[in-house]
DNA sequence: AAGAAAAAGTGTTAAAAATACACTTATTCC
DNA sequence: GGAATAAGTGTATTTTTAACACTTTTTCTT
């Protein structure tokens, strides 16, 4: 094999995982105690390191399929971060993930086994090396988007009422929202469909479940 | 030195740089042909690799550096690229930075010396690699910024007219603007002020000339 | 069985932001 | 002196966003 660029350094690089979902009208955050040195114990995101054979979006795949047991989910790269100094250990570049999951999707079992678990975003301890600064750009971009593009329903289950996709907006823009406008601007944007189902559980009289519209028409 | 990673590969790392500009009332592009193989003769963006003392943004900093000359420079990160065969020698993971400067503070000897040149956006030819798609996303964070952040300032000298400043936009969004609404718009972002000097090459009567507004106030 | 409780569902009005649109002004060049 | 050139300027319309409160359906309690 013709080794082209053999003068330069090489550096391992990594993915870590911003798994944001949503419970008890929160929302909330996948992270665990890291169980590796460096950095033993300290509150991290959960992460992994790129394999040659794979590329970085791969990596956060197959990251996250390890952990969650999950193949399909939401995905959006948030950043490769880069300082010098970022890993006390070595020096690792690492790329950043995005990633929204219906927490029930998410076995307690497989949770236990990764030592992970789902924290409030307004209650997050520091986090390892430079994970606080990935969570905020991450949450940022959500913010940006959430009124724009899709992104919502991938936190909730695939049927889902009003009300539920409106606590999702809340907690992500941490705001109240009018009911009424949030219901008229959800029907224009046609990203979801009423179905004939009703779900009894949240109310007495009964709330109208709703699904992801996937033919997304402008 | 403590080993903590060393069961995991390590892989050349590099920053490569959409380098836009404004001249001739278009929106343009700093590229040149490879001079190293593989690839060697294919039009390229401007790039390097990632050195042991220093961050992502620091190498981008400095490739920009060697290539024009200029030590600031608006600079943001476009995200990383990873697939496997991205570079067609090595595997490379890149991280894409968009930059925006005044074409004239670039001067022409260095342009030579690097064999770039400034092609406009419109009239792209095919890049090296995952450049085309590097420079696609970059025009689209530039496109959806354009209107609320303090950016187009970059591409045009220290005083500007409104209509220069209009240009700009013109050619980024690829759209004709109405001037009334434009001033307007651009009176009420608070990011420019109105200097004392008039300029007058470019129209009989003299266009008042604009500076950015470093204290920028919501 | 009547009434309280709980959340779902539903329209209108007002305010703000974005858009469309055309003429006058200052200066230079011929 | 008149033509040419780009700068500069305001209003009316449309669209979008925001504010706001009551009725409906069902269940649970007594």
């Amino acid at each position: 094999m013709t080794r082209y660029y053999s003068e330069h350094s090489q550096y391992f690089v990594s993915v870590d995982c911003i798994v944001f979902g949503f419970d008890d009208g929160k929302l909330k955050l996948l992270i665990g105690k890291r169980q590796m040195d460096p950095g033993r114990g300290e509150w991290s995101l959960y992460g992994g390191f790129v394999g040659q054979e794979e590329s970085l979006e791969d990596a956060a795949h197959r990251t996250l399929y390890q952990l969650t047991g999950l193949k399909k989910m939401y995905l959006k790269q948030v950043g490769a971060f880069g300082a010098v100094d970022r890993d006390p250990g070595e020096r690792v570049i690492s790329v950043a993930y995005c990633a929204l999951i219906n927490v029930r999707n998410y076995d307690t079992l497989l949770q236990k086994e990764h030592g992970v678990e789902w924290v409030a975003i307004d209650e997050l301890p520091p986090l390892y090396g430079d994970h606080n600064e990935m969570v905020r750009k991450a949450l940022g971009m959500l913010r940006k988007r959430i009124d724009t593009e899709p992104l919502s329903f991938n936190l909730l289950p695939s049927l889902f009422t009003l009300t539920q996709l409106q606590r999702v907006h809340e907690a992500i823009l941490d705001e109240s929202i009018d009911k009424r406008n949030f219901r008229k601007r959800m029907m224009m944007l046609n990203f979801i469909e009423k179905t004939e189902l009703v779900d009894k559980q949240s109310s007495k009289r009964g709330a109208a479940l709703y699904r992801f519209n996937r033919r997304i028409e402008k």
